[in-house]
DNA sequence: GCAAATTAATGATTTATTCAAG
DNA sequence: CTTGAATAAATCATTAATTTGC
């Protein structure tokens, strides 16, 4: 499966070029990536800036044209640019707010008392209420497995084995709140969680 | 943030009495809304993932009492984190359709073993027939012109020509870079080098 | 100073999702 | 329920920075 790159660099629009492409190296133009230059980056970051994440098909095609201005590209490289900048930009602010750790504990308080279902959930549930606000841990009726099944039916549980193990470990102990550093994976198997019959 | 949150937490004032303040600002984080902890907002993904759009209430409610194990949780909780989480994907999906002035796509990356040409991507060009049968007046861009300056909104055009005679000289010079201690201004402007149709 | 070795960035591919037609 | 279109996420791979020893 990993075949090393069939020689696409062959394309490699030989037609700009006269050596000249990019970067220090002196390596003249290497058929491996696209090396953009500073002011193509700087177009690409500006219109990023004003708000352009995944530009059109002639989008592209016209920016590839104007950045060929200043350097060797092709409009792939500029698509690839528009989602490697994109995705990590999100990854970026991703890392950023992963501080928010301390939900819970502060309203877990006295709100136990069911409140009057909101007017739509009240018209299409209002057969039956929440009555899951014992944190006690175990207070499952037990029903109908199948149930259960249907409920999550495949990976839903994303454990593998090892998360499996896991939870043989957690299975004793009351609660498995010792989950580890982040959210790794909840220890939880939800398959046969249920019905300790 | 936003989040409309009809503010049921009103209702369940009622009982509480903490200072139900409500918190004034009018987002009612203080008033006691669910706060999903991580396991719970993984499983309920993974429950997503899986399939599982608009739960019943059975599923609801073993949802809800599952999930309960790892914080505060009500099935109402359960109803409406699906309800949005579908309708947030779906918004999703469209917005970034349009706010990205992604009228068409005719761009599509040939993946795969199928392609005799490397395992890059390919232009397609619809050619779509300008069925020009707006039937409400104003369907989408006036292309030309106007799909330049959407393309380069901002300062990006901040350019002269000056700038391009500089790039005649980069052409035979290894690198202008010298220009400008750093890119104060990449030479380009965008705005009418485009269409000579 | 300079290269080999190592690390950090980032270009290019592959994989897994999503919604929506059929 | 299946499939197509279109990503976005995850991953691979290569180039540039940098470190290090001489």
């Amino acid at each position: 499966m990993e075949e090393g790159m069939s020689g696409f660099c062959i394309k490699a629009s030989s037609v700009r070029g006269t050596g000249t492409t990019s970067t220090t190296s002196g390596t003249g133009t290497k058929c491996g990536r696209w090396n953009p230059t500073s002011e193509q980056v700087k177009v690409l970051t500006d219109l990023f800036k004003s708000g352009l994440r995944t530009p059109s098909t002639d989008q592209i095609q016209k920016i590839s044209t104007q950045l060929s201005f200043y350097g060797k590209i092709e409009s792939k490289n500029v698509f690839y640019w528009f989602q490697n900048h994109k995705a990590r930009e999100r990854q970026k602010r991703r890392k950023v707010s992963i501080d928010d750790h301390d939900h819970h504990k502060d309203f877990v308080i006295l709100r136990e008392e069911r409140i009057s279902s909101p007017k739509r959930y009240a018209e299409i549930y209002h057969h039956h209420d929440d009555h899951n606000d014992h944190d006690d841990g175990q207070v499952l009726e037990p029903e109908r497995v199948i149930e259960t099944l249907q409920l999550f039916p495949l990976n839903s549980v994303g454990v593998s084995e090892s998360e499996k193990l896991r939870y043989e470990c957690k299975d004793t102990s009351a609660f498995p709140y010792t989950f580890e550093t982040e959210m790794n994976h909840p220890p939880l198997d939800l398959r046969l969680s249920f019905f300790t019959s």
